[in-house]
DNA sequence: CCTAGAACCTGCGAGC
DNA sequence: TGCTCGCAGGTTCTAG
């Protein structure tokens, strides 16, 4: 999915034509795209009808649309394809539209959750205190948060016995980075993948952190990152950041940097990209 | 408690 | 043409 900057173009694009509308009624097309809703798909529908959608917030890579006056919030993960799409009532039906939201007003458009590998969802939940869904506690706050703490971040790097890059994408850690931006951010960073947290220095962890933060606020700019349909903002328009990437998928690809050839490593199921010259390994690999 | 790896899905392009 | 394989931006569960 769609990482940080791709779910905050559209956590603004809800913002823009869809907070404070009434909920009609909700269609789900699909079961497995409220599997987190445990009441199931019928009381999932039910339970957002005639109620009006307050301000969307987003934490990494979730997003939320509070329901008023219910203490209750529709929480919204894209998975790896989800979409959110706000459509014409005639626009015909995408291939994998999985949930249908309709509202009590005259403005013609419908909200639609559209995805073909069915990882993401929408669901129900009690907020928190400050508005938070209480099943998502345990994600961290994102660096472009700023009650985000560096500090704190790296005293958790040092505690820890991993990689930088499985650290970067342990939402409950940071929250936000996924395989795109990881890469980005260690290539930015000259940080190899492989590297051991415990190994790095304050100054090091605190370049890293701004290096993540520059990646994502400048794939933001540009309506985030996207290579195909598959991401998207609300209005169904891709972002331009892929044009920008210096690490992810150029794999023989000359370095930015050195001009070295950038290469390719399996890495969890998915791969890592990297710069042999720019971001060395470890000595030991842990 | 902690970490690494597999599982969950569907579709697409490359190679045979 | 059609089959199989590898790959895809994430999270979560399980095994060790």
């Amino acid at each position: 999915m769609p990482e940080l900057p791709e779910v905050e173009v559209v956590r603004r694009g809800l913002q823009r034509w869809v907070a404070h509308r009434t909920v009609a009624d909700a269609v789900v097309l699909h079961p497995r795209a409220v599997r987190r809703h445990i009441a199931g798909a019928d009381d999932f529908a039910h339970r957002l009808q005639g109620h009006r959608i307050g301000t969307p917030s987003r934490r990494g890579k979730y997003l939320w649309l509070p329901l008023e006056d219910t203490g209750q919030a529709v929480l919204a993960h894209l998975g790896m394809s989800g979409q959110l799409l706000v459509q014409p009532h005639e626009a015909p039906a995408e291939k994998h539209l999985r949930i249908r939201v309709r509202f009590a007003d005259a403005l013609g458009t419908e909200l639609r959750f559209v995805d073909q590998r069915t990882f993401g969802g929408l669901s129900l939940h009690d907020t928190t205190g400050d508005g938070l869904p209480d099943v998502i506690a345990h994600i961290a706050r994102d660096p472009l948060d700023p009650l985000f703490d560096d500090e704190a971040f790296h005293r958790a790097l040092r505690r820890k016995r991993t990689t930088i890059k499985r650290a970067l994408l342990d939402q409950s850690l940071i929250s936000g980075v996924g395989n795109i931006y990881a890469d980005e951010a260690l290539w930015r960073a000259r940080l190899h993948y492989e590297r051991p947290t415990a190994t790095l220095t304050r100054p090091r962890t605190l370049e890293l952190l701004g290096h993540v933060r520059d990646v994502m606020n400048a794939a933001l700019a540009v309506g985030g990152t996207s290579f195909d349909s598959l991401y998207v903002n609300v209005n169904g328009e891709s972002g331009y950041f892929d044009r920008s990437l210096d690490a992810y998928g150029r794999e023989g690809l000359p370095c930015r940097r050195c001009a070295t050839p950038m290469r390719r490593r399996p890495w969890m199921n998915r791969s890592s990209y990297f710069c042999p010259k720019c971001q060395r390994p470890p000595r030991i690999t842990p």
